[in-house]
DNA sequence: CCTATAATGAAACACGGTCTCAATGAGAAC
DNA sequence: GTTCTCATTGAGACCGTGTTTCATTATAGG
């Protein structure tokens, strides 16, 4: 069975190269919070010959397919996440630790939004930020 | 009367000089989402021999300090945003266009997990990623 | 006023990301 | 299968952002 992402790039009508294919399998395994550094670096792993332009071109094809979405995650810098669904994030500012939590508390005002601005909503990020247990005290 | 943030920055043990002041002033009076380069261009209206690197200078301050925060707004890249209270954002996959709300829900949410991880929480941010009313049909 | 030292701007540098372009190869047409 | 076309590719030049270095300046305190 072929992978989901890889399907929504071949349905939009692109093409399913292996260079592109090692890329999708990098988001796709790793599934979280990747620099398109790291992407480059895993993907080559899978095609050796793989070119910068190429990663970037197929992170750009991704978030217009709104597949995956640009996050900033403190010192790591620009991160990519999957589009769909919530994300939820505890940052310290001292020492940039990320601490993910699961509850969730914006499905209606999510709701609300959608119909009042007539916006399709896809996914959201809920970041807070603070001192750490460790760096406080 | 003193800028708050210059009084931050005093009491914090740093020298208030003019080229401070320019890049505190302008942070101040435009409050929102301004990336660094727009920050050297604003402030050097204010003073014209103010150098890129002292402009990042003061930025990382203001970001030790707890004053400012940096935040990864779409298409615009890294912007500044106040480090105290919430900040509720759309964007829109398409366009990039990034509209402001103020309805927020994540109150009990915060105590819940400030209590529970012992963590100080100071400001957060909520995002909803999407489609825009013109983007789509 | 004088001094110690924090802060500054210029310039070199590092790096992420984009663009250009010639070469390639995937997929359609037959 | 062969041929054709055009999307896709990698190399490398390029650009803007952010960092570092260093000699110079200017602040704040004595
Ligand atoms: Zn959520
Ligand atoms: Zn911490
Ligand atoms: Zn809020
Ligand atoms: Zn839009």
């Amino acid at each position: 069975m072929m992978q989901p992402m890889a399907k929504r790039v071949q349905s939009a009508g692109f093409k399913l190269t292996p260079p592109r294919q090692a890329v999708l399998q990098v988001l796709e395994e790793s599934r979280e919070h990747l620099t398109p550094a790291e992407v480059l670096a895993r993907a080559q792993a899978i095609y050796p010959s793989l070119g910068r332009a190429t990663v970037y071109r197929t992170i750009e094809l991704l978030i217009n397919l709104g597949v995956v979405r640009p996050i900033f995650l403190g010192a790591r810098g620009m991160c990519l996440t999957l589009a769909e669904g919530g994300h939820h994030h505890l940052i310290c500012f001292e020492c940039g630790s990320v601490i993910e939590f699961e509850e969730c508390t914006v499905g209606e005002l999510e709701q609300e939004l959608a119909q009042r601005l007539n916006f399709q909503i896809r996914g959201h990020l809920l970041e807070f930020y603070g001192v750490c247990e460790r760096c406080h005290d």
